[in-house]
DNA sequence: TATTTTTGCTAAATCGATTTAGTTAAACTT
DNA sequence: AAGTTTAACTAAATCGATTTAGCAAAAATA
């Protein structure tokens, strides 16, 4: 059973194709198709099971209305969660995205980009790997729209959606302060990106705040492999020694450390909280059912989603408008795993 | 800065767009364009950034390099680690991989389907939804290439990849049994599909085996809206008399199902696996810190993304191969939520 | 020298839609 | 009856690539 074009539906029905493609557009009224004929179009296309070429379309029109995401890994449930999202909102508005994992490689990316680009995507939806910004320069030149997630370039103007970072490391460490932690460490990532500098600026400010002297050993930035020895000799430096141990509470600036960091923890029989304290960043499964279920920063997924979607398909629509620079609040869960 | 076609290229070096195209797709030799120009053709399209055009070059072809995915959800881990295996293992063959949640319904899978169709992609990969049987017949006589991942259609002839859901149900509920739990549950989900049906069939031939009358009581099939409700009742009623316990153990036959009643477990007190042992389907990383670490079965995510990708370009290569069973062993990873 | 072969290139068709600019016949004006 | 409007439809161009068929000039061969 080989496709159907609008030609054969033409042919059989007797009429050009042109009319065909008037009445499937539902705008046979406009061209002053006949009803009859109206009627015997929509009749053959459903009998001949006709399905747009959206090739066809896209070349013709400039339009896909495909729109291409870029974000670090689709199997890491916060960007897993965020893509369902962005793909839902995109849905309702006849949309289609296409995935793309950069694994924070620049290189990849790179070549998401153009592939994207090649398949000529309406709009993008970018969370930018570091050392990405002469890509999103060079993507602003092509005047295909764009909205960048969970991090941005300052320098780079352009639309973003992320959430208050610095806000939310504050208010989770000044959490821990007031339940009389004092040794707080902060275990982040190697990533060179604003929001994990904006992570650990709003540990360090709740600290000064509270006259607390900031103590650079107790800030630890494993490297992005995420190999398991790493987090483990972090953990281990940090509060290895039970009896003096260096830090009371862990700041996990992710929720992929927070998750490694928990199960090396578990496997040097330290308790969470008596022994440390722990806040992470991401409400993830994990937390929920964990030893001790971890208090959280929870992003807004659903409000990010929605707003980049709906960021870029107004851009889409308008070009001109002025950039928008939104910053969403984030929400602290608080549950068992800094004591009380 | 306006999109770069061959037209342009060959403009600008003064020759046909024909000569452009066999450059560009390194068939200078092929064709004896003389070096010095396929040099001059080479210079100006990366001068001028050129990117080819998919939509045309896959109208012209009749190929795209695209292929399709539909699973439940991406923003379920299982399916998203599955996911992004899937996407390596496509990028790594020059394929692109268009992502669609069906939320395991037909009306969407239907229109996921024919959205795929419309976008010519090369094949499916497809986890299909209950009811969707029909759907997948009328694929099979478009003579687009599919296969089908995580259960299939026993009456449809088609190529599929699954793991072997009996013995693993077995197995897990085998280890129980060695350990002494007599009063096994089984949580399940109403998802009329084979996959899950494997998994209480084995966890059934299990009992039998080992002499153990199946109480029905026990096989709790629960609606797939996953509300907090139903699983707080069914774990309630399970396990909610704590002098009096209905279960002894549970085996879960999702993750999603497992995390949820473990954190209902949780909520009423049980302790695991003193009280009541755990074993679920799926190693997720809620599991690895979970109160007690639960035992899990382990699925072969890279080698079902991997086989699935082959068993699709194999057959995208050459359609008339005959169909293809794949039935891959799972591994029971154990952990402490069933005791010793 | 005449013929054939090779070299190096191009014109035009094609994929399947959309859209602009008509065309013809009927109906309506005046 | 002649001119104008309207109704109902179509031809052909277009998007940007690929590919088939073929052309002219140069080189090789007879």
């Amino acid at each position: 059973m080989k496709r159907t074009s609008l030609n054969d539906i033409a042919k059989q029905v007797g009429v050009s194709k042109t009319l065909v493609s008037f009445v499937l557009n539902g705008r046979g009224k406009e061209f002053r198709i006949s009803d009859e004929i109206c009627r015997k179009v929509l009749d053959v296309a459903t009998e001949l099971n006709y399905q747009p070429n959206r090739l066809a379309q896209g070349l013709r029109t400039g339009k896909t209305r495909n729109i291409g995401l870029i974000i670090a890994d689709i199997a890491n449930p916060f960007f897993g969660k965020l893509g369902r999202e962005i793909e839902q909102e995109a849905a309702l508005n006849d949309y289609h995205v296409i995935f793309c994992s950069s694994d924070e490689n620049s290189e990849k990316s790179a070549q998401q980009i153009a592939m994207l680009q090649q398949s000529q995507v309406d709009g993008y939806i970018i969370s930018p790997p570091m050392n990405s910004e002469e890509q999103i320069r060079a993507l602003s030149k092509t005047q295909v729209p764009f909205v960048l997630i969970d991090r941005y370039f300052p320098e780079i103007e352009s639309d973003y959606i992320v959430v208050d970072n610095f806000d939310a490391a504050y208010q989770a460490t000044a959490h821990l302060l007031r339940l009389g932690r004092k040794k707080i460490a902060n275990l982040t990532v190697n990533l060179n990106l604003v929001n994990m500098k904006e992570r650990t600026d709003g540990y360090k400010k709740a600290l000064e705040d509270h006259g607390i002297r900031i103590d650079e050993a107790l800030i630890r930035v494993l490297p992005f492999s995420h190999d398991n020895r790493d987090v483990n000799m972090a953990i281990r430096e940090l509060a290895g020694d039970r009896k003096n141990l260096k830090a009371d509470a862990i700041l996990f600036s992710t929720s992929k450390l927070g998750v490694m960091g928990i199960e090396c923890m578990s496997a040097l029989g330290l308790k969470i909280p008596d022994d440390v304290a722990v806040v992470s960043f991401d409400n993830v499964d994990a937390y929920k059912i964990c030893v001790s279920p971890v208090t959280v920063i929870g992003q807004p997924l659903k409000e990010i989603g929605k707003t980049a979607v709906s960021l870029l398909l107004n851009r889409i629509a308008d070009p001109a408008t002025k950039t928008q620079h939104i910053r969403l609040k984030t929400e602290l869960i608080i549950r068992k795993s800094c004591g009380s």
